[in-house]
DNA sequence: GAATGTGATGTTAATGATAATCATTCCTAT
DNA sequence: ATAGGAATGATTATCATTAACATCACATTC
């Protein structure tokens, strides 16, 4: 048996595709990945999985807490895992690297504006937008 | 002429549709539209334009810095004049409502987030989404 | 350990938002 | 008024995502 504990302990029937898709977010490198990114990765390791699935496992990864998802800009979704650690990203404009940040003084002062208009926040989502100048990044046009 | 002005110092022809498309965010009292929105509107008030040029109408005037772009919870983007003040926003998860915001703190807390890290900030977005319980709110289900 | 019923899967088709085509029409500068 | 290039609109195409539905696999019971 691989992983059917969190799957188990997160409602989540243990499934061959299901924990593929687990293992995959819990041993790959790169940690923001697409529906897409999960599928061809999937195919490349011959732990073939149906696109309509990896979808769906995705979104029920979700609605269970174990992924968190992100919309950069607008595009496709990505998820990575969650860490139970809330983080922001910084997202390279130009070679589409994502790096994580936290500012505890930047997430009270969104609960603190979200109050004082009367609001209850259930969720944010603060993505900065830049160019990277370190040596990694290709600087590709977009 | 209705307001070449806008247009013609924007580098853009003025045209019919192009005017139009302008007049309705500059009198909409709803100012976050999208542009099905733009659309229907049009449609509604006999200043038909078709939906192409709607959408090819809102990138223009997007990279012409009239308009601005938003994209709340990953769903259709929406636009809003450029009145050169920036804000971020608070949605409302049940009516939709959109309410502004401005924290000088969060602005340069991001921008030194960034700066640690060797980004230059382009741009950023920050929606918080919550619920409103203000009496406005017909609290509708999502 | 085999039957069994429900929930999961995969193939395929449908959606919804947005972009691309392309023939026709409209601005703007002669 | 004319001419040439840009803009428009109807339509089709694309891309990500979801829905349908027949088949198959888990987990539980016998
Ligand atoms: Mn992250
Ligand atoms: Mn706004
Ligand atoms: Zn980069
Ligand atoms: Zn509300």
């Amino acid at each position: 048996m691989n992983q059917p504990i969190h799957l188990k302990s997160a409602g989540l029937k243990s499934t061959l595709p299901r924990i593929r898709v687990l293992n995959l977010f819990e041993s790959s490198d790169e940690h923001h990945l697409s529906a897409e990114d999960v599928y061809k990765k999937l195919l490349a390791t011959g732990d073939d999985v149906g696109l309509a699935t990896v979808y769906r496992v995705l979104i029920q990864f979700e609605q269970a807490g174990l992924l968190v998802r992100h919309n950069f800009a607008g595009d496709k979704s990505v998820f990575e895992l969650n860490q139970g650690k809330h983080h922001d990203h910084i997202v390279c404009l130009q070679c589409h690297r994502v790096e994580e940040f936290y500012d505890a003084t930047i997430e009270s002062r969104q609960n603190k504006a979200a109050a004082e208009r009367g609001f209850t926040v259930q969720d944010h989502s603060l993505n900065i937008y830049a160019n990277c100048i370190k040596p990694k990044c290709p600087n590709k046009p977009r």
